[in-house]
DNA sequence: TCCTACAATGGACTTCGTCTAAGTCAAACA
DNA sequence: TGTTTGACTTAGACGAAGTCCATTGTAGGA
């Protein structure tokens, strides 16, 4: 994750103690944590960080493409640091557990012209929906 | 319409003026309102219908599975009647327009078991988005 | 060290949606 | 047809998630 604050540096992002701890929250594996989620978790580094800050934090990661943002549910955002490697979700429909997948295909090409209306395609997000194994047994 | 009306009736909906009003604004190819429309459409036609009843019967119309929700960005939920033949969305990403598509093959067998972790996946959901003729031109 | 433009703060505000208590009415039944 | 009753509707309070803004603080360059 420093190579995350090195990159940013380089973009003349200023360095604060604020974004530095943001930026480390944000690190791992699977990870999308929704807004409030990584406010609790600066703030046990940095009691004094507020939301705000938090969210225009997050904007920026976002606007320069380090992090994305994930709708699963219709509740929180979620921000998802694997930015590098494209890939879509899979989510638990009763517990909301959330996994990056990598589905094979290319779903781009499954739109036929004659269901584009004209419009110029450039992107698809999928989310696939089921029960964790943990849920399932239950 | 009014075939929805006589299911409703067949499954014991107690036939209101509200109801039928929502039902009635919910008609046509790539209607994708959200409760605040529905509620601006539904006044015009039944001026003290409330926004708590135009959100209870949409709740109601989803449950029974007349009506999808779609969710295509962070802002209001909106209300597809189109629940019979399952499709996808294309939103133009500068304007909001919505489109229903059907994409050719199939997503959920393009997910390999290496990829599930477990979970009994049922469903995927597709969300293209692009730019409609409109914005591309401007 | 000082300056200054950029960043952080916190609280008010907005949007979208849910809940509640009280009033109303569709439809079953006599 | 008139009565009755519990489901339906209403208005407004409430809540969660997120944005905005005026003020205060500070990173990094001269």
């Amino acid at each position: 994750m420093s190579d995350l604050l090195e990159r940013l540096r380089g973009r003349g992002w200023r360095m604060t103690a604020q974004r530095r701890v943001v930026a480390e929250v944000l690190n791992g594996e699977h990870v999308h944590l929704t807004a409030d989620e990584v406010h609790a978790r600066a703030v046990t580094k940095l009691p004094e960080i507020s939301r705000a800050t938090v969210y225009n934090t997050l904007g920026e990661l976002v606007s320069l493409g380090e992090v994305l943002e994930v709708t699963t549910d219709r509740r929180a955002k979620r921000y998802d640091p694997n930015a590098h490697r494209p890939h879509h979700h899979l989510v638990c429909a009763r517990c909301g557990a959330i996994r990056d997948v990598h589905p094979m295909g290319n779903p781009l090409a499954d739109l036929p012209d004659s269901e584009r209306f004209g419009f110029t395609v450039s992107d698809v997000e999928m989310t696939y929906r089921g029960l964790c194994p943990e849920c399932a047994s239950a």
